[in-house]
DNA sequence: ATTCAGGCATACGGTAGCGTATGGATATGG
DNA sequence: CCATATCCATACGCTACCGTATGCCTGAAT
């Protein structure tokens, strides 16, 4: 009996499985749509696999958010990272990755769990604490660029309000918004 | 056996109630919590007076939509209407009514029903036509206030999308927004 | 008083989902 | 060859919800 620290060389290569279905079902339907049978019957699986990967319903639904939040950090960090005097083109790039349609998935998750988050204290403290990192990535960058911290933060709030009610707006479709347009707005946010 | 053109004399009394109940729920917990037994019980009734009321749980989410969209276009055409020369100040005050935590209530309303309408042909229609008159209207202020067509179109997109991604993004409580961020957001917009 | 329709309750069948219990299969190490 | 662990299927009980059928009650019209 090993009961030494070594805990798992690789155990989570099919519970991987069910956490990417549940992600695409999440996208596609909210969280309501994230049903244990259901997910077992689009992975030709039964809930014996499931039941045996996760305790239960919840467990899959905190192993999603924890997900996302690792990832949408990670990915707010890198994203805010560049050299000085380059903070507003920036800040430009960030608002293209969220308001063009590519990557439109990570939007309808995104969307998906901040309606979560309306009714799921573990959904709204995974919002919170993504937001906070936002914002604070991109006030440095308003910061660094110039601006005083007052308004670098209202700028952010703007920005990222902006670009996530434009996502709730035209779901998926972009209709009503030429690049002439998108890149008008973009320079009201970040005030170049 | 009256069957002349006086249809109803006031038949719609308890039809309203079921209809009040239902955006209540719909506010608090989505249209997948709007469900005939729960809301039966919550009013003290049974699945018997729905019935009666409506054809099926269907036409109650119906009526709940349709009902939403009269009363959004009556406001939007009421408070977008303005002396000539306060054009701006009525965008503040747009602004201010969507972004005051006063009336949280109709905000929640309105992020259930964006959120429906990612799954619903219906709800998406309803949002459609309630953004295309929103838009319209903001639209006619900003040209009536000296912008072209293509400007006013932009920023009453991006005033459109501020106020509701901040709806999302602070769920009721109004932290991190100073009266002051809110008016230097409102400057930006509205380029006042 | 009788009739009749509005308004609602009760009772039923059917579906979908959650969680558990249990057994089968495969593989791996002793 | 056997034992143990991993991974999954089958089967069960339970609950919540939808929609329908049917019956009760009350008030108003005749």
């Amino acid at each position: 009996m090993p009961e030494s620290e070594s805990v798992d060389p690789r155990p989570q290569t099919d519970r991987d499985t069910w956490l990417r279905a549940a992600t695409q079902t999440l996208a596609d339907s909210g969280v309501d749509g994230v049903k244990v049978e259901s997910l077992a019957r689009q992975l030709g699986l039964t809930k014996g696999s499931f039941y045996w990967h996760f305790k239960d319903r919840r467990a899959l639904l905190d192993a999603l958010l924890e997900h996302w939040r690792a990832g949408r950090i990670d990915d707010i960090t890198q994203r805010t990272q560049c050299a000085p005097g380059h903070e507003i083109a920036q800040l430009h790039h960030v608002i293209d990755t969220y308001s063009l349609a590519r990557n439109q998935r990570g939007m309808r998750v995104e969307l998906a769990i901040r309606d979560w988050a309306r009714h799921d204290a573990a959904a709204q403290s995974v919002i919170d604490a993504v937001d906070a990192v936002r914002l604070d990535c991109a006030s440095a960058l308003f910061v660094a660029a110039g601006h005083g911290a007052d308004e670098a933060a209202s700028r952010s709030l703007l920005l990222y309000a902006y670009v996530f009610g434009l996502g709730m707006m035209d779901g998926d479709r972009e209709a009503l918004r030429p690049a002439a347009s998108r890149a008008f707005i973009a320079r009201l946010i970040t005030g170049g």
